[in-house]
DNA sequence: GATGAATGAGACTTCATTCAT
DNA sequence: GATGAATGAAGTCTCATTCAT
């Protein structure tokens, strides 16, 4: 008898994949709220009992969707160190930008609707209590691109690092979860469609007056 | 019966305050997903047929509570710019990041909460259409204050107001969703514990490298 | 909001009452294991959900069957010892056996199946704990109208009443018992089909071999 | 597949043995209504398919366990018969009168569970029909010992055997009834904690007054 | 306006049973 | 014979909503 554990990962099978990929589909769909075990046997082509074959219960298997999240944003992100000292850093960081947001337009939906249910909050948490790490791993990488650039003298060797990432990072979600909230509608940045450019921009030049400069060469804005 | 119309706000009466904050009690208690119109109305000290004398249905009741949301964020931004020129900008940054922490640790549990129930979604937004201003409102206070800034030559001028506005907010945000979603634990700032100063400090010193200084005098990491 | 304890006994209404006498029908009909919340709603002519209005779960309502069935029992004996000194031991007792047997066949069916589910012998235990006193509370008028007769000298003052009140009533149950798992079918006592004066006559005679009689009367057998 | 009778005795076989063994435990531990297929298979050692491999259904198996408690319950008394004569009556009756209330300890709450699933019960009764027999066949050997020890004159010519030994064995079965539903607390009897040398000097000796008895020997009480 | 018993659809979950391997 | 994943009917229970008082 397969006994489940409400948090540590059970062995992939076919079966439980597609049960995930159907929930992740239901959930998108309809919410946390309107998904129903139901909708989500019959869209993964499973009887409704099956379903209790492979997760404990219906949080069981809305927590294996989340479950699943983290790794693709993780993996977005963890490539950016290696291209400390090519391109420039204004269009990596670009790069970064247009990758997060398109993630969080992705992520966020899904990812917030943790905060509907307590239980399934805690259940997340337990989660990543044992794979040591969560969203803030997404950070790693780009903190580790940062001090990268500063090495090679193309980021301020006085910058914070981690500082930088979390405005960076942190435009990008909430303009996502406003334009979702408010359904993308007469947002900022809309014209030009690509924030990414404004916000690289803001935060290699900051907004400190800048002091007379004797070269003569301005900072983009 | 009275018809109620899901998104207009209905007159305001001693009863139905009483609802809502029983109401937003319950939600920030049980999440959304557990938040029954029997311990809502319990809650209040009503019978639960009552909560259909002041609310169309359940979410329009909980429509209401996140409508309350709004203003209070708003409000915080609002004094902002009074302050463009008064102590330094600087400290006026910090401020107002230590202000929105405070806020989203409050909201941002209910509002993501928003995304579990894409009918709840539909609703807020409708709200907001007719209110003419969703959460990005919240943004103006502080760009205008950053403009005052600029015009009194304490920002620089080439700077880009919004996208300096989403960084700091953005950064705000997204540590705290992290913080909720963690459960506290480990997160970088956490040490020294308050954020706000090295956020502030990375927006207005920037990223890129200080050009050669003529005048010695050292930007303040 | 009504909250239910599990065993402590809720106010009596009108459909609380109707639910337990069709939860007993049911009960009777189908057996414990067959008896659907279903049908029992139906069956009292309610809606499904009312069910939980007034019990907590459907073995609250099973064990408020069960409740009801003890004073029933205790009602048949206790007005026995009034009749110490009045007709004759032979018959009183006989009567006793006689309404043991009718109460055993009405409620032996109900009473067994309590073991069928511990946690409903649980549920029921702790109801007897509170009641101080299950079904060995028959015993007691049975051993008091015994002992009066023994101060009246028509029993004899060496015998020991409570035995005397276990081989009475455990002949009559268990006699109910084998009927009700065999259907009845080939007993003895069949033919005379009252069992009553036998098993009374045995019982006041005893199994002992009479001693040399100077009198010349004979024991009845 | 092999079909199976409902009722008929199917060859034993060890998987066969093993299942009825492992379903007997879980009954006793879990109750009719808790004991699942699963868990009765686990507890054997077996898949969950291989129980329909050896029987029809799980009530048949929940028959075969039922099935097996009957010769037990026969072969206790089956010796009795032969001491007749030997050692004391008295003794021979408390002997008998311990045995069965062990054998009623271990029994009754399985037997008592028939009574929850009136199918079952009918599966039971068929089965009785078709072994010519059912519990009243413990009842024989005791009658048949009665007699014996009439006939040896130790015990009253005039004595009724079979409603001697229903009264002697309905008073064990009827203690153990009400120490199993109430869980044994404050049972008479419990003090001394051996109740048969009471009933059985009860029920040798009746209730009847003794007549004057010329010999000067009083009765044991 | 307020009540709260009643509703009943529907949610989650269990579990006896089957069948391809 | 044995397996165990899959089934799907059926069960218990919840909860937003109504309405007579």
């Amino acid at each position: 008898m397969t006994e489940h554990s409400l948090t540590s990962p059970a062995p992939a099978s076919r079966t439980r994949e597609q049960l995930v990929d159907a929930a992740e589909r239901v959930l998108r769909a309809k919410g946390l709220a309107r998904a129903t075990t139901k909708e989500i046997a019959r869209e993964a082509g499973y009887a409704e009992g099956t379903l209790y074959l492979h997760f404990a219960d219906k949080l069981d298997l809305v927590r294996a969707v989340h479950e699943r999240l983290l790794p693709g944003f993780i993996e977005m992100v963890s490539h950016l160190p290696e291209r400390a000292g090519t391109g420039t850093v204004e269009g990596n960081l670009a790069d970064l930008a247009r990758g997060a947001l398109g993630l969080y337009r992705d992520i966020l939906p899904l990812g917030s609707s943790l905060f509907a249910d307590p239980e399934l909050l805690d259940r997340f948490r337990l989660m990543l209590a044992e794979r040591r790490g969560g969203p803030q791993r997404a950070w790693e990488p780009v903190v580790a691109y940062l001090r990268a650039e500063q090495a090679l003298g193309r980021v301020d060797p006085g910058a914070d690092p981690a500082a930088a990432t979390l405005l960076l990072l942190g435009a990008c979600q909430q303009l996502v979860f406003v334009e979702l909230m408010t359904g993308s509608e007469a947002l900022p940045f809309h014209d030009p469609p690509d924030p990414a450019p404004a916000l690289v921009a803001t935060l290699l030049a900051g907004l400190a007056p800048q002091p007379p400069d004797p070269t003569g060469t301005e900072p983009t804005s």
